[in-house]
DNA sequence: ACACTCATGTAAGCTGTTACATGATTAA
DNA sequence: TTAATCATGTAACAGCTTACATGAGTGT
């Protein structure tokens, strides 16, 4: 097992890492960004709440509401930070939905500006790749002309997005320079 | 129950209409496009294939392979046929994952013109609605700039591609008038 | 000898949703 | 009084993946 992904998990921690939160608290976050990540239901989030809280990931400090449910504020343990930023280390795997690299986006974001980086390096290669595998796909061409150039279009633009931050991050210690890939022409 | 999304379902009945393929035949049109829209796993796929024939909604043509496992050549029925179109005519949900469209994308081009512009001109109310939602989070301001940002990048994208598509539709019938949202500032 | 493509399938499990249940407070 | 927001939670199920099992042919 050595836990796989488990994204939602991971998203939560982040999340309490920022600051403490109650459930509804993180409900609330979600709903904004609904449409990139989805909103998660109370099905799933307060039992993973209390995985949490098993698995000593995070603590709760209860305030007992006057008249009023009480809120429980989840905050972060140390081990938990350390789980999360293991998670946070390991890159991206290829198959993975735009979902978790907008994870990394939120979380890697006000946290460590390095892990930042490479992660949008990451995504800079998969992103080309899949590229070229759709322009290979038009090359042969199905009945599916549409798709693949609606397909095309998008990456092309997370292509140019992720350039443009990339050329505006503060640039420090480029870490390996092994791989020149640049398979795919970017439109200028 | 009325049964509801079941996406893949719905997909794999699509691809039937097209033109009848194997099990296999439909993995490897899967794998082009695994990017838009994931390709779906064994696992996932032959039961599907197994529930169709047992709701009448396709029918095997089983080809004994000479010396090797017979090709099940699978075609759509006509009530097959009905359960796909009743499924493309209702407008895919607010929520639902990008997947969904890029799936009608796929079945309503090549099927029904007018029922692909009218997909796409849904699809351009809910991406515009997104737009204008997510200006609202970045303008509230949290600590999740990026992938405000992203968000914004891509849905504009998205909403430049449409338009770019039904400017070059045959223009047939406008079949409603009424609404004009228009609540969003597109770049120029 | 090893691995990969073709070609089908099953069993167990994970992740998440839907729909429900509770209950107080505030706005139309 | 009806509905919405705040606030938590549970039970049942849907959908899909992972990992396995089988077996022949093809390529290195």
């Amino acid at each position: 097992m050595i836990a796989g992904t488990v994204s939602l998990r991971y998203l939560i921690l982040g999340l309490l890492a920022q600051r403490p939160m109650s459930g509804y608290d993180i409900k609330r976050f979600f709903k904004g960004l609904a449409w990139l990540i989805g909103s998660p239901s109370s099905g799933s989030l307060y039992p993973i709440l209390r995985a949490l809280l098993q698995q000593e990931l995070a603590t709760v400090h209860v305030i007992p509401g006057v008249d009023r449910p009480p809120r429980k504020i989840y905050s972060i343990t140390d081990a938990g930070s350390q789980a999360l930023q293991v998670w946070l280390d390991q890159p991206a795997a290829a198959n993975a939905p735009l979902k978790a690299f907008v994870m990394r986006l939120l979380l890697a974001d006000g946290l460590a500006p390095a892990l930042l980086a490479a992660h949008l390096r990451q995504r800079r290669k998969q992103v080309a790749a899949h590229l070229a595998s759709l322009q290979g796909t038009a090359a042969a061409g199905g009945g599916q002309q549409l798709a693949v150039d609606y397909g095309l279009a998008l990456a092309t633009a997370e292509l140019v997005w992720l350039d443009g931050v990339l050329g505006e991050l503060p640039e420090q210690s480029p870490p390996e320079r092994e791989e020149r890939i640049d398979g795919v022409t970017v439109p200028g």
